[in-house]
DNA sequence: AGTCAGGCTATTA
DNA sequence: TAATAGCCTGAC
């Protein structure tokens, strides 16, 4: 069906970093797989096409694009901060959303990004997918692999070039199974809290807890610190990063920022 | 060939 | 408490 969305690129979206499954077919469409199904989208001008019903958008997908955010008050956000870069990284990435992915997926992905690239986090997840043998539905992807559905040893055995990342995934796939409720629990806990029992587990640093926070739990205000953001605080705001003018959507501003960022290392 | 990657843990002082 | 070596390994 066809969907016609303002402040919405697919692109900026699938390139943006927060998720490591979108696949490009052509310039303006891409794969992915969410809650086990493979959806193709592509986009032309404010328009999204997607292989899905109109119940599977309303009860799920448009929340999954966060559609209930209003993003236009972002934008005025950034417009009305007189922050020059945070205005010219707005531009380039206004059609970034936060989606809300599953918890789950979002604790192993970042787990395994820690001082790792985006190429190889890909193949790393991708892997994981394959190997754990699930394919998705209505394509030829593989999907996300739910605890129960892996054997710890897999991380091991199978190739998947976690590197020392292996003992932390078994050591979260341990956790998951034998306390069935947490990821639960997790989703009930402000953004504060959440942050501190994410910080408890190992392999979990305050990156990595942010993360999680931000793409897995939807706290927009958490604020992601890594590499690129650190340069990026270092060239542009020599003074140091105003946090609390973006205040619950910090989280949002590190996102156009930090696409910015890469953009641009890469062209 | 060497550096660096969306960092964290463990060990020092 | 603060600083920093070491870590898997592929991409560039």
């Amino acid at each position: 069906m066809e969907i016609k969305l303002d402040y919405f690129s697919l692109k900026d979206i699938a390139e943006s970093g927060q998720c490591f499954r979108f696949k490009k077919i052509d310039d303006n469409s891409y794969s992915v797989v969410i809650r086990g199904k493979n959806y193709i989208l592509s986009q032309k001008e404010n328009v999204l096409n997607i292989n899905c019903s109109e119940s599977e958008w309303e009860d799920f997908l448009s929340s999954y694009f966060d559609c209930d955010t209003d993003y236009s008050e972002i934008e005025k956000l950034v417009m009305n901060s007189g922050d020059e870069h945070a205005i010219e990284a707005y531009k380039l990435g206004s059609g970034i959303r936060i989606l809300r992915q599953d918890l789950w997926e979002i604790i192993v992905s970042f787990l395994i990004s820690q001082n790792n690239n985006i190429p190889r986090i890909k193949g790393s997840i991708e892997a994981l997918c394959r190997v754990s043998g699930r394919k998705a539905w209505g394509g030829e992807e593989y999907s996300f692999p739910k605890a129960s559905d892996i054997s710890p040893l897999l991380f091991e055995k199978a190739n998947l070039g976690l590197g020392y990342r292996v003992p932390y995934l078994k050591e979260i796939y341990e956790w998951v199974e034998e306390n069935p409720f947490w990821l639960d629990y997790l989703k009930e806990m402000p953004y504060e809290e959440a942050r501190k029992e994410l910080l408890k587990r190992k392999g979990i640093g305050p990156k990595v807890a942010d993360c999680i926070c931000l793409f897995g739990l939807h706290h927009v205000e958490a604020f992601p610190i890594d590499t690129h953001v650190k340069q990026l605080i270092k060239k542009y705001y020599p003074k140091g990063f105003d946090f609390k003018y973006y205040g619950k959507y910090a989280g949002i501003i590190q996102q156009y920022l930090f696409y910015y960022e890469i953009k641009e290392s890469t062209s």
